[in-house]
RNA sequence: GCCCUGAUAGCUCAGUUGGCAGAGCGCAUCCUUGGUAAGGAUGAGGUCACCAGUUCAAUCCUGGUUCAGGGCUCCA
């Protein structure tokens, strides 16, 4: 039995997704539970545009031969799913750097071109061992809002800084105050000289420390192809949850023999950073789930109001009322079913709802609607102030 | 992948010392038009995870498989 504030139990609660047999480790998205992840997608486009990212879409399966050049065939052949085509064999895609990689070769970039950064919602698969699989958290199908800077290395420092930016803000926007910073360096199995990773390394340090970031250090955590900066949230209850990353990779580079066109015409190896803010959506909305308790902030909740109707009367008012909202872009139902007002108090709160508006005989006579907050406060507020305190509490953060 | 525990209705679970399968919620129909956390009645709904074995008889015992829960390992 499920703790009920695990996020397993509040997406069953709140009918955002569910889990069963025939598709171990991967996630069956219920109507209200993809409002939420499109939300979070497009909460996050929108900051990657506003931070010089152009959206890519790259392919999901690669021929064997892709995969040993990028090390994962080495590194992780035991957690890929392998597909057989003809003679070959194609891997489905576990992340998404090797398909970057191709595009920006095909780019043939000029040093005019960079930073040149691609984001990419990359769905990618990881045959995960049957143990390690935990609900939204550890899954073997989900999306990473992934992201590839390639750079020349003076930008390498200010690039770093510049995603560190606003990171604070970008997380309390999901009401996540606590972020932490933490140094992966060299690990024992490694790709890559050891002069490059002195490089890679001293180079993330740097940039942290101008980026005014207070690192803890964790020596041998890195990736394979190059040293991390992670980002760790603190949740309610206290659990540390590693989100955000970013990478400094001198060796994929070198191993695709990637290059753009500096200013005398010569070819020039150029630097890769990967980087992610929420690392897995599906992971992060687990962990949103459960350090809210399932009382997600309004902005992203799947409905934002109901608006319930008390006798018949009032059926038309209250839809009149929801309108509005949904004019204005809120997330706004009415619940006119002949059921008491307590049920539908009840079913609201159950299904995560933050606002219920109560509409009855009596706020047709006022022209008034009474709130009713998820705490059970409550207060009578004439339509149109209601009305705009409603739409203005469903906008999402601004900073974020 | 390893250790332990489990799998019974859409969901959460009870139960059968081996002999016709149970509840609550949800769902359907009807009644009820209701004022802030469960209105009432009736009803439908099951290959007791899957495959073998033991037995007159298996949802129950045995073995295997799959999946799940807890822990370990791993996490690009």
């Amino acid at each position: 039995m499920l703790d009920e504030h695990d996020h397993r139990a509040l997406g069953q609660r709140l009918d955002l997704f569910h889990l069963q047999e025939e598709a171990p480790g991967m996630v069956f998205w219920h109507p209200r539970g993809l409002v939420l992840y499109r939300l979070l997608e497009e909460h996050v486009r929108q900051r990657m545009r506003r931070e010089g990212y152009q959206e890519v879409r790259t392919p999901q399966l690669y021929a064997q031969p892709l995969w040993e050049r990028s090390g994962h065939w080495d590194n992780f052949r035991e957690n890929m799913f392998l597909v057989e085509d003809g003679a070959r064999h194609l891997g489905v895609k576990p992340v998404s750097c090797p398909g970057h990689i191709e595009l920006v070769q095909r780019m043939a970039p000029s040093y005019r071109d960079l930073p040149l950064r691609l984001g990419e919602f990359g769905l990618v698969h990881r045959a995960e061992p049957g143990g390690a699989l935990h609900g939204l958290f550890r899954l073997r199908q989900f999306t990473q809002d992934d992201g590839h800077i390639f750079c020349a290395e003076p930008q390498v420092v200010p690039e770093v800084v510049r995603f560190a930016r606003s990171l604070k803000d970008f997380y309390a926007g999901f009401g996540f105050d606590d972020v932490q910073v933490a140094f992966s360096g060299r690990p024992a199995s490694r790709a890559g000289r050891d002069e490059l990773w002195d490089k890679a390394e001293s180079w993330l340090l740097l940039a942290a420390k101008e980026a005014g970031l207070q690192c803890h250090m964790q020596p041998g955590e890195g990736a394979f192809y190059g040293p991390k900066l992670e980002f760790v949230l603190k949740d309610r209850l206290g659990r540390a949850w590693q989100c955000g990353t970013i990478q400094l990779d001198l060796v994929l580079p070198e191993r695709f023999d990637l290059h753009y066109v500096d200013a005398s015409g010569a070819r020039v190896r150029p630097v890769m950073l990967h980087r992610a803010l929420l690392g897995s959506l599906e992971r992060f909305i687990g962990v949103m789930l459960e350090h809210h308790g399932g009382a997600l902030p309004p902005w992203l909740a799947p409905q934002q109001v109901v608006v319930a109707s008390v006798g018949e009367g009032a059926a038309d008012y209250a839809e009149r009322f929801a309108a509005k909202l949904q004019e204005a872009g809120c997330r706004a139902s009415v619940d006119r079913r002949g059921e008491s007002l307590s049920r539908k108090v009840l079913d609201a709160h159950a299904a995560g709802v933050p606002w219920l508006v109560v509409a009855g005989a009596r706020e047709v006579a006022a022209g008034n609607v009474r709130l009713r907050q998820r705490d059970g406060a409550q207060r009578d507020v004439p339509w149109e102030d209601a009305a705009a305190e409603l739409v203005a509490s469903c906008r999402p953060a601004p900073n974020a």
